[in-house]
DNA sequence: TAGATTGTTAATCGATTAACAATC
DNA sequence: TAGATTGTTAATCGATTAACAATC
């Protein structure tokens, strides 16, 4: 009976497929196969039908999958067929950032408003939206049906806001603040901890870089070998 | 012989770890074990002893971790005890949040050039880094042995300009364009599509609400019989 | 020494891949 | 019908959790 969960790695992927799906739309093609689609996004078919099972079956035996249709579905399964009232708490350059990405709209997140603490950007009109101060927060809110907040404030207001955002109603924070949040069950949280990316991609980069130096050792002594093999021969 | 490949998840745990040993470390915390660090972090003890060991015993039996060497180490299997140069392409609202984000510059991230095609912020100044156009990108590239590149520019761009960037020598990209790069193996990208970041968090609040609807529809269900019940006795 | 807590091995759980019958 | 390709079950692989001996 229990509908089996689905799992976050599936989620992750999911609008992934969502944009490989929407380039195939505007180039014209109209239907796929997981084979085809699996080199192109070099993931394995198997992978691509077994994550598409999970809320139904969407091809046809061999035939493949309509290109238009999955695209579709995958956008009504990610919630963005609705219409999402969005409104960002911070306008600096990141807020602002947001703020300008036209394609939010596109995708049914419309800003509703923008915040800030500093009375410098209170007033400024940016795309069209006037930022605000927080005062009027929670009215504004329950005024225009928020949903969603977009969090761009330093680490230290974050979970002060965060606690009033929730307070207000608002379900989903999508969190840009060096904290984890702490919100009840039934709000969800997505961070983009970009320091920590950041320290992935240096990580890597290192550790490539380790490799590499471990390659050319031993490229070295093999050299050495082969020298030392040709010196006794001779 | 071989070091074991270090996995994908125990890397992006990583950076967190460091996170909450700052956060310690800041608040004067000296030493803490691993179950402690559970209970704040969210996860199992179990899981931070295994993913430590990764690179090697920090620890000491019925002591625990020392704080401020955990965070050091943790510091430099990171790569953020080195420096690195980094350019940032595309000079808009996310460029410069990039740039303004003072803490890069404390874990050894040193923005040393923008970049744009935008003629109108050519020119411009900001905190301290003058934008240049792209013209001079290789040249620069050398000339200020730049290994890391973030590119914030519309996905039209981003294939010409990462291939330009692998060329002149770039060994990182830090990828803000919607579209994944094609770049040669030694060369790392570390994404951050903040469009499906978006969905997901969509994803989750739908799904959420579904949720609480199956709920009360239940909840419903159980009321009406307890009704029907009650009515029939009497 | 006794208590605490690690490092590490073993057990469990979940996710990915392979295989193939079903069917368009 | 024959060929293609899905949906789905089974096999494999990897990651997480549990358990405990080692040891500070």
């Amino acid at each position: 009976m229990e509908k089996k969960e689905i799992s976050k790695a599936v989620i992750t992927r999911l609008p992934r497929y969502y944009r490989y799906l929407g380039e195939l739309l505007e180039s014209g093609v109209e239907r796929i196969s997981s084979n085809e689609l699996s080199k192109r996004m070099k993931v394995t078919a198997s992978q691509i039908r077994q994550d598409l099972n999970n809320f139904g079956g969407f091809g046809q035996q061999g035939y493949g999958y309509n290109v238009k249709y999955l695209h579709t579905e995958i956008g009504k399964i990610l919630g963005i067929d609705r219409q999402h009232h969005l409104i960002i708490i911070g306008a600096g350059n990141l807020g602002q950032a947001l703020a300008n990405y036209t394609n939010f709209e596109k995708r049914g997140f419309i800003i509703k408003g923008m915040f800030d603490i500093n009375p410098r950007l209170i007033g400024l009109v940016v795309r069209g939206i006037e930022i605000r101060g927080v005062d009027d927060l929670e009215q504004f809110i329950k005024d225009n049906d928020v949903q969603m907040a977009a969090l761009t404030i330093p680490k230290t207001k974050a979970p002060e806001i965060a606690d009033r955002l929730v307070n207000a109603g608002v379900k989903a924070i999508w969190n840009f603040a060096h904290v984890d949040l702490n919100v009840p069950d039934d709000v969800v949280v997505e961070n983009v901890h970009l320091s920590e990316s950041l320290m992935r991609l240096s990580y890597r980069v290192c550790s490539m870089q380790e490799q590499k130096e471990k390659e050319k050792e031993k490229e070295r002594e093999r050299a050495a070998k082969a020298k030392a093999k040709a010196a006794k021969k001779s």
